[in-house]
RNA sequence: GGAGAGAUGGCAGAGUGGUCGAUUGCGGCGGUCUUGAAAACCGUUGACCUGCAAGGGUCCGGGGGUUCGAAUCCCUCUCUCUCCGCCA
């Protein structure tokens, strides 16, 4: 969430940053400002009753000391009225916080300067583009056919298993997912990032701090029993390993990266978009997580941006690199680029990384703090970015590299599957 | 799942009703000594809120209670450890 006192300083800015967003702030912010000053007026109030009260506490205590009874006992009267004052003053404080931290968290974050205005998807901006997108063939498969032709995907079996958006790979579909998986975890080894293994479920502080709740509850599982959430995606347990922590300024950058299942609800979604993997309830993805100091950020950014699009580069596949306009980032983001494959039978681009920075958004909500080198204690930045999701990168693969006599196998994924071909 | 023990600062570990935000050790930081380092010695070293500052307030796993006063007593929750049971 953003600084009160950021707020407090910066507010016309702020409605104008979130403005960007399409987010109307402006009775928000006054709100905050408003509960923020009660909040301090009445915890000054109540310091002052609460100061009182330590003064008579330690004179009772010497009066009892040395003795004189009597006047302890006097003392004590006024202590009862001090109580009293604090009790009622307490409770309105404590509401005012409550008041005060609901509305703060419902606050978007605010979009770096450089973030383009717009609406929808359509205004996201172009940033590069890269490999060549061949016309699509008359004899082009989308592949959804292709995985029913070459028994790589079940969706019919994986639907009477557990639902739609549940697919259950087979055979070299299901080598090939494993061979994507281990693929990327190498290659993120190679690029530094240290490997880790998060749990798939979350408690609800968890999903509070990397901004999943209070608002996006609906978009994840949630095991109702044990009050837990299925992670949407890694970066949720992997970013709260720092969850009130103070890392040292030397510790920084911290890269790490997680392959885990993922598993969203995504109700409302219909049509074309959903159809074979485009869209799926669970899916495989690999995540690179970065924890960063304030000053390097935007360079850390950029290094991922580009780490993601070598991975493309490597699998062959054409893409382009998205900046995405106010309207269609995240709550959490300040800055983001979405990397699209192209899809050659559905001849559409297809989503298959999401780079963002978060400025210190999610530090301040988990308390993830640094002692920077003054000793002085600060916030760092969070980035993460899929690298990769797998399903739309299978979805391309199958597509962009079908022929007659089969699928090609990337020659960079071929040492993980042990097979160049399907067929 | 059953029984017992416990949760204190970066770590270890004292503290069982008042001057305790907390003894001490280790670690960290600064210094003396040294060509340099080590050792030794000296000093320093928690976080948060509020305030221009001085200061004030809060925090000893979370929440609640008793008391003039709680790290210390009571209730409750969570977690950890040991033993037993079950088990990939």
């Amino acid at each position: 969430m953003l600084s009160l006192n950021y707020i407090r300083e910066h507010q016309q800015e702020v409605i104008d940053r979130l403005a960007i967003k399409n987010f109307n702030g402006k009775e928000v912010i006054q709100k905050i400002v408003l509960l923020d000053d009660q909040r301090r007026e009445t915890q000054k109030k109540l310091d002052d009753l609460q100061a009182q009260g330590n003064v008579l506490a330690k004179e009772i205590g010497l009066l009892f000391q040395s003795g004189k009874s009597a006047e302890a006992t006097l003392l004590k009267e006024q202590t009862a009225e001090l109580k009293e004052k604090a009790k009622s003053l307490d409770q309105s404080f404590e509401e005012i916080k409550k008041e005060l931290d609901e509305v703060l968290v419902r606050v978007p974050n605010l979009p770096h300067p450089s973030v383009p205005t717009g609406k929808t998807p359509d205004d996201n901006l172009v940033v590069s583009q890269e490999g060549e997108i061949v016309p699509v063939a008359a004899t082009a498969v989308p592949h959804w056919d292709l995985t029913t032709k070459y028994d790589l995907i079940d969706f019919i079996t994986g639907n009477k298993i557990t639902g739609a958006g549940f697919p259950l790979y087979k055979g070299k579909g299901a080598r090939l997912q494993r061979a994507l998986i281990n693929f990327f975890l190498e290659e993120a080894l190679k690029a530094g990032y240290q490997e880790v293994q998060p749990p798939y479920m979350v408690n609800a502080a968890s999903a509070y701090a990397t901004g999943q709740l209070p608002d996006k509850d609906a978009q994840m599982y949630h095991v109702g029993l044990d009050d837990m959430y299925l992670i949407p995606t890694a970066e949720v347990p992997v970013t709260n390993i720092y969850r009130d922590t103070i890392l040292k300024a030397q510790e920084l950058p911290v890269r790490n990266v997680a392959y885990s299942a993922c598993f969203r609800r995504e109700a409302g979604s219909y049509g074309k978009d959903v159809r074979g993997l485009n869209r799926l309830h669970q899916f495989d993805k690999v995540e690179i997580v970065q924890i960063a100091h304030p000053d390097h950020s935007y360079d850390v950014l950029e290094e991922m941006k580009a780490y993601v699009t070598g991975l493309l580069r490597k699998l062959g596949l054409p893409f382009r690199v998205l900046k995405l306009c106010g309207g269609d980032m995240s709550f959490t983001s300040a800055l983001t680029y979405d990397m699209e494959v192209w899809s050659s039978a559905q001849a559409r681009w297809l989503e298959v990384s999401s780079v963002s920075n978060f400025e210190t958004f999610q530090s301040n909500r988990m308390k993830l703090r640094f002692r920077d080198e003054n000793g002085k204690m600060n916030m760092p930045h969070t980035l993460n970015g899929s690298a990769l999701a797998l399903p739309r990168i299978v979805a391309a693969l199958l597509e962009n590299n079908q022929a007659p006599d089969g699928i090609r196998i990337p020659p960079a994924l071929v040492p993980y599957t042990g097979f160049d071909m399907i067929s």
